[in-house]
DNA sequence: ATAGGGTTAG
């Protein structure tokens, strides 16, 4: 321990203060698909090993046999195990924990519930010792039902006051994306340590509720509770989510400070902090000094790369990990396809798309069509992408259809855009974003009926668009802003003058992104108020002269707003990087690092 | 003995 490093000193101004609300956050992209809660399951995970109501003794002992048997041939390729060893043992609590443990910790979930439901047939009683691990598979298998009715059992059995038990329902509750019922169970915890705290904050940033995670941490910080590596990893993630650098730097320096340890998980997770911040240098610095790498790590150095712009940055680093004999996984070449799709690297792009399959044996999931469609649709090379489309083994997702949709728009492409869309509407009729993407195909190209028409089919299917939210962190507190949002007079007024400036540069709002048919002037003012350009103008007025300023969006940046921050960025002599919901712009004297290519 | 962790298209 070097010297003491504290919270609490930033608690006033800490970022997670200045969040108005959890839902209104300026995060949506890097998103966890939701994870679907199974109906209750009680059925066996082997054959011959169905329940009855009131099985006998010996009948179970069978069962056990027939799961334990399937597993030696399946698994153990014959060689002793010892759940075998255990078989010729009357079936009593001890044998029932040993073989739920071990079905646990192999992964084998299903069948650790399903013995445990054989236990309750035949009145076995379980212990703490049981539960956390049948907790911990029902909460892998996301059993909300089979949860609920193990958390009552627990209560009953009067273990649910042990801290292990109590924790391991806290990772069940979030798990099942039941947040509020983990917090729940914290709180009524009597005993809580350290492991129970980084399962409540994991809990929420696996729950997608960052700012809440982070609330925690801080409270945890306050509550005398050791820090561990676990926790900052969780802390590291919100962090990186909401494009929380300062807070993430207070946490790598105390990571330095009191010697923790820095592993796959922490180096991972701060690789990510870093690079969805957009810090790409610290990003490097920290993977440099990491002794322990795995693929998880060089995944998130490569899409980190990637996102900022560094294509170039991400394929080397691809190379460097082949030479050091580490083997890509499907999220590697996602983060490669993604690189090449911001370089523009069409034949690139094609060749790894192929080695992929040819010398590393991947199957591409939807996810590397959709890289591919975007390659090759941003490139213009229109039948090339459908071609793929309407050729790829899986079924086109409606992400595949709105690429495509964002590339008719890139270059303008009207009918097919027009076919992209019914496709898109078809599967995905109550999202305003593919609305909006249509419309502003139409709207390039001054299709107002269209546009009156579309806006119809929205007011009647009761559709409305998604606001949008920037958020700009100054001082250690993150402010937002909606582009609805009534605004400061200061920032209005300052918004006026920068406007001024730059017209005489030869700035002209771009307002044919505009969703309605409405008023030239109009139209300038809801481009001219959105909320990157405030957050933009209100940072200009409060940081640092010569500081670069961070922009986090929850929306893809409009055309306008782009050539806006262009302009800003040389007039005013300020680095800007702006983080938008696809990836980073980093805006510096006059030009971007996406190259126009977004 | 039993509990908590990182990367992932647009």
């Amino acid at each position: 321990m070097k010297r003491p490093l504290t919270l609490t000193t930033r608690a006033r101004g800490s970022p997670v203060r200045a969040y108005r609300s959890a839902s209104a956050s300026p995060e949506t992209r890097w998103q966890a698909p939701e994870r679907q809660s199974t109906a209750v399951s009680t059925n066996p995970p082997a054959a011959g090993a169905r329940a009855s109501p009131a099985p006998a003794r010996h009948a179970v002992q069978a069962s056990l046999m027939s799961l334990v048997e399937s597993h030696v041939r399946s698994d153990w390729r014959g060689s002793p195990s010892p759940l075998l060893l255990r078989l010729g043992e009357p079936i009593d609590s001890r044998l029932c924990r040993h073989v739920i443990r071990g079905y646990t910790s192999q992964g084998k979930h299903l069948h650790s519930v399903f013995v445990f439901i054989q236990m309750q047939r035949v009145g076995v009683r379980p212990d703490s010792f049981t539960f956390a691990p049948v907790l911990k598979s029902v909460a892998r298998l996301c059993l909300r039902e089979m949860g609920r009715s193990v958390h009552a059992y627990a209560a009953k059995a009067n273990v649910d006051g042990d801290v292990y038990v109590g924790t391991s329902l806290v990772n069940l509750y979030s798990g099942c994306m039941l947040i509020g019922d983990a917090h729940k169970v914290f709180d009524e915890m009597g005993e809580r340590n350290s492991v129970s705290w980084n399962a409540l904050i994991t809990g929420y940033t696996h729950n997608r509720k960052f700012a809440e995670a982070l609330d925690l941490f801080r409270e945890m910080q306050a509550d005398g509770v050791e820090l561990t590596e676990v926790t900052m990893v969780g802390a590291l993630s919100a962090c990186a989510h909401l494009g929380a650098l300062s807070l993430g730097k207070w946490i790598h320096e105390y990571i330095d400070c009191y010697g923790l340890c820095l592993n796959e998980f922490l180096g991972t997770a701060l690789v990510d902090m870093y690079a969805k911040c957009g810090a790409v240098m610290e990003m490097e610095k920290v993977f440099i000094t990491m002794r322990a790498k795995n693929v998880y790590t060089w995944n998130a150095l490569i899409s980190g790369f990637a996102m900022n712009g560094h294509g170039e940055a991400a394929l080397q680093a691809f190379s460097r990990m082949i030479m050091e004999n580490l083997k890509p996984d499907g999220v590697t070449f996602l983060g490669i396809l993604c690189a090449c799709c911001h370089e523009g690297l069409v034949d690139e792009g094609k060749k790894y798309f192929r080695i992929m399959k040819e010398e590393f044996g991947l199957r591409p999931g939807i996810e590397h069509y959709g890289c591919m469609v975007d390659l090759l649709g941003q490139a213009g090379l229109f039948s090339e992408a459908l071609h793929l489309v309407q050729n790829m083994d899986l079924k086109p997702d409606p992400i595949i259809w709105r690429t495509l949709l964002g590339a008719c728009r890139t270059h303008r492409n009207v009918p097919l855009g027009r076919y992209a869309a019914r496709k898109l509407l078809e599967l995905e009729p109550t999202n305003a974003e593919n609305y909006v993407l249509l419309s502003n195909i139409y709207a390039q190209d001054s299709m107002w009926d269209e546009i009156a028409q579309l806006r119809a089919v929205m007011n009647q299917r009761g559709i409305a668009k998604v606001a949008g939210c920037s958020s700009i962190e100054i001082g250690n507190v993150v402010y937002e802003f909606v582009a609805s949002d009534c605004l400061k007079p200061e920032v209005r007024d300052l918004l006026d003058d920068i406007r001024k400036e730059l017209k005489q540069m030869g700035y002209a709002a771009n307002t044919g992104l505009a969703l309605y048919d409405i008023e030239e002037e109009e139209k300038e003012s809801s481009v001219a108020f959105h909320s990157e350009k405030i957050a933009l103008a209100f940072g200009l007025m409060k940081s640092p002269p010569g500081s670069t300023i961070r922009i986090v969006k929850n929306l893809r940046v409009c055309q306008d707003c782009h050539v806006f921050f262009k302009l800003v960025s040389l007039v005013y002599k300020r680095k800007i990087s702006l983080r938008d919901r696809n990836q980073f712009h980093h805006f510096a004297g006059g030009s971007c690092s996406c190259r126009d290519h977004w």
